[in-house]
DNA sequence: CGGATCCATAGGTTCAGCTTATTGGTGGAG
DNA sequence: CTCCACCAATAAGCTGAACCTATGGATCCG
């Protein structure tokens, strides 16, 4: 396209197209008249048509100006629209975030997202559910600009922000012999066989997680992995084995199994919002101190 | 909108967005590095964001100027569009046309239609079957750009083109006693009743129509009007009159009908292209000359 | 025929966008 | 740690395009 082609000539057509007047349109755009008439001219000359058939007594569209006039109007309010949208974009208005989490933590994230979407109904939000290291791999190549993660280790090119934390809790089935006390002493646990999560999902977490069993003097043997909280206490109240949770992932027990309070130094699993470090970008910002009002 | 912002603020955005580079931008731009700073920073102060995050290092899209890139690109490309698009209509290889007709002219219609269409595929005709009255004040009203009709008289500010002619036909019922020549004197329909199309559809052609009977020293009494020739043909195939009736009417007749040459000085009806006077335009001329290769 | 109207042209002016030269900050090599 | 290469921002002066005023030429009207 030829680039001499400027938005003031769409401009100044329209003004004429719509007063058919030269002097008017001159007068509405607080220009002189001459200049209005040279840079229509121009613009004739670059699309290669006439635009206006003019008489010294009036000024009519020609077909290609009548077929142009609608084009260019429509143009310049399409360039409005996406101006106030790229403005509302930066100032956090608009756009779209992207949302890692670990499924153990879906009832904060939901719990956040409503507090957020009801302040920033524009945004729109992409929640991607997957473990603690595939989130943080999101947030460093930039597929996820927010992460939510479980005992993470701080780590270059990555912040955490603490949310909450909720202790462990041990979880054995109904007829395990410590089953029918209220507290667990981790010792208690070195003959079963453990259900836990894939250390690879979350190394981090996972030391947390069995520190009260090394404290105990108990070596971690994982008889079976499980990458699903719900399914592990499950397979514990099948009478397959014990686990250690969190204590969110155990608020709904099915019968067979039981909640048992970590005796020793409380422990707890630390839950964290993550960002890119120095991401300061206003959508990030806001979805961070977002809470329920 | 601000009216600050020009087109070329969108082609300097876009060419740095794709190098992310402000040197390299500036070279494809063919402009020096600063005035691109220049633009840039004058565009983020109009729209009110910063649209990029620059280090001293590299340069990156912020989220805003993410979502401006594909935004500012098609418009420039519909801009593009539509120059052409004018450009065409203004060389009239594109655009609309109105043909108003009379519908006992069909054929001549379809026929020069065929021929335009294949010279000009992108020209969107469209068809408007009327009476010669109709036609002619289509015309006058800007309604329609060419008009085809049947013996007009010349009239301010339009132009008439003879297209064709064809002559006057009698036509009579089977058992009319003239029904047995092969033509017909005029005087000998003096005691028939007349089926005619109305003469407010077209006051000249109507007489021109019945000027033979009135060469014949006949009467004429339209005893039936009838706006639709087709019509009047079946009317005197069932016996209810006679008729005049241009030639082409009567190519295809029903049983019950007879067709008989005019005694008397040849009759003919012509058939003319109208356009407003001084309608230059060329679509209009390009369907004025065009005619079967 | 004189006057009013309106767009185009002519010629001079001004400022926006361009130029070159330079600064300042960052990252990588020695 | 220093030096250098790289890159965007800034400074300051220049140039041309868009603008101005004044005028010309055409058309319509009284």
């Amino acid at each position: 396209m030829d680039p001499r082609i400027e938005l003031r000539h769409l401009r100044y057509f329209l003004a004429v197209a719509e007063e058919l007047h030269f002097g008017r349109a001159a007068q509405r755009l607080h220009i002189a008249q001459p200049a209005l008439s040279q840079q229509i001219k121009q613009l004739e000359k670059i699309v290669g048509v006439e635009l206006f058939r003019r008489t010294s007594r009036n000024v009519r569209l020609t077909d290609a100006g009548a077929t142009f006039q609608p084009r260019a109007s429509d143009l310049l309010s399409r360039l409005a629209a996406d101006l106030d949208e790229a403005g509302r974009v930066g100032r956090g208005e608009a756009g779209r975030l992207d949302v890692a989490f670990i499924t153990s933590a879906t009832s904060i994230v939901s719990e956040r997202l409503r507090a957020f979407s009801r302040r920033r109904p524009d945004v729109q939000v992409k929640l991607h559910g997957a473990f603690t290291v595939d989130v943080l791999t999101a947030l460093e190549r930039g597929t996820a600009d927010v992460g939510i993660v479980r005992d993470a280790e701080e780590r270059d090119g990555i912040a955490l922000f603490p949310l909450t934390s909720e202790p462990f809790v041990g979880v054995v089935p109904a007829d395990h012999p410590a089953a029918k006390g209220e507290r667990l002493e981790a010792a208690a646990l070195a003959a079963d066989p453990l259900i836990l999560f894939p250390r690879s999902a979350g190394p981090h977490a996972f030391d947390v997680n069995t520190q009260p069993l090394r404290d105990a003097g108990v070596e971690v043997q994982v008889a079976q992995e499980c990458s699903n909280w719900h399914t592990i206490i499950l397979l514990v109240a099948a009478g397959l084995g014990v686990t250690i949770a969190p204590y969110s992932v155990t608020t709904l027990l099915p019968a067979g199994a039981r909640r048992l309070e970590l005796d020793g130094p409380p422990r707890t699993s630390q839950i964290f919002m993550a960002t890119r470090r120095g991401d300061e970008r206003p959508l990030v910002r806001a979805f961070l101190t977002a809470s329920e009002t």
